[in-house]
DNA sequence: CATCTGATG
DNA sequence: CATCAGATG
């Protein structure tokens, strides 16, 4: 696969500072890091691949891709490429930052993944947008969040398979001035929350995406630095647990790596990924009915052509 | 002067599709072509360089830069190597598409011509935008026609030198649908006829620039398929003849050559540098009374990083 | 320091 | 098919 990787990684151009510069990621820059803490490092940290012949597993991939267009034209993004290597059942997209009228030429995506569903901001063009792309055909699909008022920016897609329903959620980002904080923590968070409670009721749930919050000091660079920054204010940390973690939704990567500081987004303005002054942002969160069965709750930092990276799942059912 | 023409060419890299793709511009492409008409080539239909030890001339050099910004930052743009190449006295640029604040970073353009006189749009930023940079310190400066009305888009620098003034404008585009035909020709045209004709009184008038209209059919690529297009309607030439060569300046490109094809624009929507599927709208006209001073006025089809090339004149005095 | 739109050419 | 701005992150 090694092949496969550096492919990867020189058809996204934006990643090319870090091909041959070792791998950041791995380096524990955390300002303030307690001794227990180490950097992820997923080429030591994961379990063993499981098999497709003899062994009964779904893969779950969520990524934030800053604009699916950027991502496809002027990267040379090759969908197969990652399909190849990460080798997913299930690709969720956040901030595909598409309008309506361009989900038909991006539907085909990926050859083998028929089943897209699609949603776009309709209040504000070429922003927001989510995406979830099957290989498996879902048993039922939705739309938003059955609430008008928060349904208008494309930032929720569900869909249901035989075990669990999925969610596929950019959560609003908080903004600067902290101007949407507010619609944030009192309106969308606890929407969001009630929606998979209401879901749960028939089957487990697993919500993956942007969820636009750092929980803890482990999961920021700079913790003391960022306490009143989009995405790592008190409020936003307390929501986040109240309505998601307290509710019985479980942070599989938190769970499997308790002392792993894994980030997800770097920031562009200055060059974060360089020195892997990150955020974990991305999440699986899974009701506790199916926590067990994350086998592999894993982030995968080497792939470029966005500030955030790719996150993966591993079920075994 | 092969290594400097090859270095310019490298470092505008919107321009690399033409290295090593021959000289499309000597290419006699227009669509009509009388029998009478040449493919203007800069290669063989110059006359010979004067030399600055012996001969008593200026050179003058007009550039519509489509944003200069952009052609600093990510062209590499370096102005040093076009005056080692051109060794102009003046440059005129347009269309630079600075702000006021922008200008004193950019003062400083090109070492050695320290006297440079910017004028941006404060009606519409990032819009427009002219600019007059010269070795020599002129008589007097100033900036637009005088008519509020007329000012607020940064389309005009007047310098006066011992024997001629120089205007550097960027005419109004017509634009899509012909939506600012009337304004142009019956008000910016007009206007900036008669300033020029008040300077006029007192000493001879040079005005270059991007004027936004290809004279005649020998001056654009495709005449009859683009006769109600800004740039070559029948308004806008016959104000073009109206309100400059029959109130006495004379174009002195095409003095020189009369039936030479040679394009200063190609649109990049269908890439016609690569075909010389041009327009002339750049040109250098003059007072009456210092026509025959104009040594060579010339076309500089090599230099990218603009939908423009350069012009220039030399005048020997 | 990126993405997007929308205006402009 | 480019430039720019401004919004957004």
């Amino acid at each position: 696969t090694t092949t496969e990787v550096s492919q990867l990684e020189l058809s996204a151009k934006s990643h090319e500072t870090l091909v041959g510069q070792g791998e950041p990621w791995t380096m524990l820059t955390h300002k303030k890091p307690r001794p227990e803490w180490i950097a992820y490092n997923p080429r030591s940290m994961r379990p063993p691949p499981l098999r497709r012949d003899s062994e009964k597993f779904i893969k779950l991939l969520s990524w934030n891709v800053n604009g699916l267009r950027a991502l496809v034209k002027s990267k040379g993004f090759s969908a197969i490429q990652l399909a190849q290597r990460e080798d997913f059942d299930v690709l969720c997209l956040q901030e595909t930052k598409i309008q309506d009228k361009d989900v038909e030429e991006l539907r085909e995506l990926i050859e083998g993944y028929s089943n897209s569903f699609w949603t776009c901001s309709v209040s504000k063009l070429g922003y927001s947008g989510t995406a979830i792309i099957s290989r498996m055909k879902p048993i039922s699909i939705s739309y938003g969040l059955g609430v008008p008022d928060h349904d208008s920016e494309g930032r929720l897609v569900t869909v249901e398979f035989d075990n669990f329903y999925l969610l596929c959620s950019y959560v609003p980002n908080s903004g600067d001035g902290l101007r949407r904080l507010n619609y944030r923590v009192t309106e969308w968070d606890p929407c969001l929350s009630s929606y998979m409670k209401e879901l749960e009721k028939s089957k487990p749930v697993i919500l993956t995406g942007d969820l636009n919050c750092a929980h803890e000091e482990i999961d920021i660079f700079n913790p003391a630095g960022n306490k009143r920054s989009a995405g790592f204010t008190i409020e936003e940390r307390e929501s986040f647990e109240k309505c998601y973690l307290s509710r019985g939704f479980v942070d599989t990567f938190r769970k499997q790596h308790p002392n792993a500081v894994g980030y997800t987004y770097w920031g562009y303005r200055h060059g974060g990924r360089k020195t892997n002054k990150g955020w974990r942002l991305d999440y699986f969160l899974v009701s506790e009915s199916i926590a067990d069965k994350a086998y592999d709750s894993y982030i995968v930092p080497d792939i470029g052509g966005s500030d955030h990276c790719p996150i993966g799942l591993v079920l075994k059912l």
